[in-house]
DNA sequence: GTTCTTATTTGATCGAGGTCAAACCACGAT
DNA sequence: ATCGTGGTTTGACCTCGATCAAATAAGAAC
């Protein structure tokens, strides 16, 4: 890991995220003051769950994993976060412990926000507070998606939900690019590589069709009725 | 339904909760002001996925289960609160609807309080948005906790967690009551009555007892290791 | 206590997905 | 173009937990 001082490019990034466009300049400023930035490859651990952890992260570029460790060694994917999302909020306010590990699973670019300051900067700055509400608020609802998902949905219906998140509606003949392999998509879907890999062929009978890492539609009627 | 305004006792219970026991005396009053007090019987649906909802609850008394539906009118829970919980807070923050549905488990009373109202008095008092993150942190962990416990556990493993969540650490034999009916656990952890059920019966090899809503451990060690 | 109703347990069966092994394919390096 | 490595797919098998049906137990009402 390299770390690096926060250039003009890197601070045009984080001032369009989401959670950033919404502040006023002075805000954003006083938060990004003393930013740093680190670079990891792919693979790095970020942080281990239990550590002590007293940064919050903004993905400048590249791909983070969160996850939990079982006791015997097998993963579960928590989270995935792309580039212009923050991330390790929540140890803020449980203690400054992280509950969960984090990986970059590739070359990726972070911005360490001091998680004291920002809290600090939240207690005198409402505007900043909000944003942060909005952003635990998200992130809760991410994992409640998930959890319903998880119960609801077997492997095809989840996959069908996937890419139903990732087309615009009214459409019905859609293509895009995974953002990551497919390996990693099984991951956040909680499912093993070869189920996803069979999800995608049940899929076909409704007109998905998968070549390489681009996954088109043809009728998003069938999708919906799986 | 029928309401109610907010008696001195209902007062002393909200008072006495993890949420308004830190903030200062002014703050709980501003935000108790004009609470109004419902109470619905069991299986009362107390708002539904996608309605408008303008409050944010919590349980004077009784118990309710928040959760999704699926397609095929099939339940998953995402939580269950008791008696001195919070719960509905996130519409606040995504246009005030309600993301899941919720259920009187039991015969319920429940304080109102104006999400909008709630909102302002968080901008202007730093201890109100204070605690308000602190809620949205812990609901978020509540969910990734039950995401990772699903996708890394088995039925009889959720179960021992559940029972040594509610097991101080250090005692070894320890025995306490069920907060409500077997059904409601089941749900709360994902599984069919049934499955909770086998998983009990699992557990008794590993010295536990079960005498309908009473549970007894003989060996936490056991519980661990499963 | 008796009876009725509702929770819980038990048995039997089935299907979704995990796991392991092997085939296959894609893509970067040479 | 060829080779090799690692991602992906396919096949075979097996386990966990859902589901349905039936038997029991536990409360509630009388």
């Amino acid at each position: 890991m390299k770390t690096l001082r926060l250039n003009s490019n890197d601070r045009a990034v984080l001032l369009r995220s989401c959670f950033f466009e919404r502040l006023p300049t002075a805000a954003s400023s006083a938060i990004l003051d003393d930013v740093v930035v680190s670079t990891h490859e792919e693979h790095d651990l970020l942080f281990a769950q239990g550590e002590a952890l007293d940064h919050v992260f903004f993905v400048l570029s590249g791909l983070v994993r969160l996850y939990r460790l079982g006791k015997d060694g097998r993963e579960a994917d928590i989270a995935v976060f792309p580039k212009g999302e923050l991330f390790g909020e929540s140890a803020m306010f449980l203690g400054n412990r992280a509950t969960a590990n984090a990986q970059a699973i590739e070359t990726t670019m972070l911005a360490r926000i001091d998680s004291r300051k920002l809290r600090k900067l939240a207690e005198r700055t409402p505007e900043i507070a909000d944003a942060l509400m909005q952003l635990l608020c998200r992130h809760a609802q991410m994992a409640e998606d998930c959890l319903a998902e998880d119960r609801l949905l077997t492997a095809p219906q989840r996959v069908a939900s996937y890419i139903l998140g990732n087309c615009p509606d009214g459409i019905t003949n859609f293509s895009f690019r995974l953002p990551f392999q497919k390996n990693v998509l099984a991951g956040k879907l909680g499912l093993a590589p070869e189920a996803l890999s069979r999800a995608f062929s049940a899929l076909r009978r409704s007109g998905v069709t998968v070549k390489g890492r681009v996954i088109e539609i043809h009728d998003r009627q069938a999708l919906e009725r799986f």
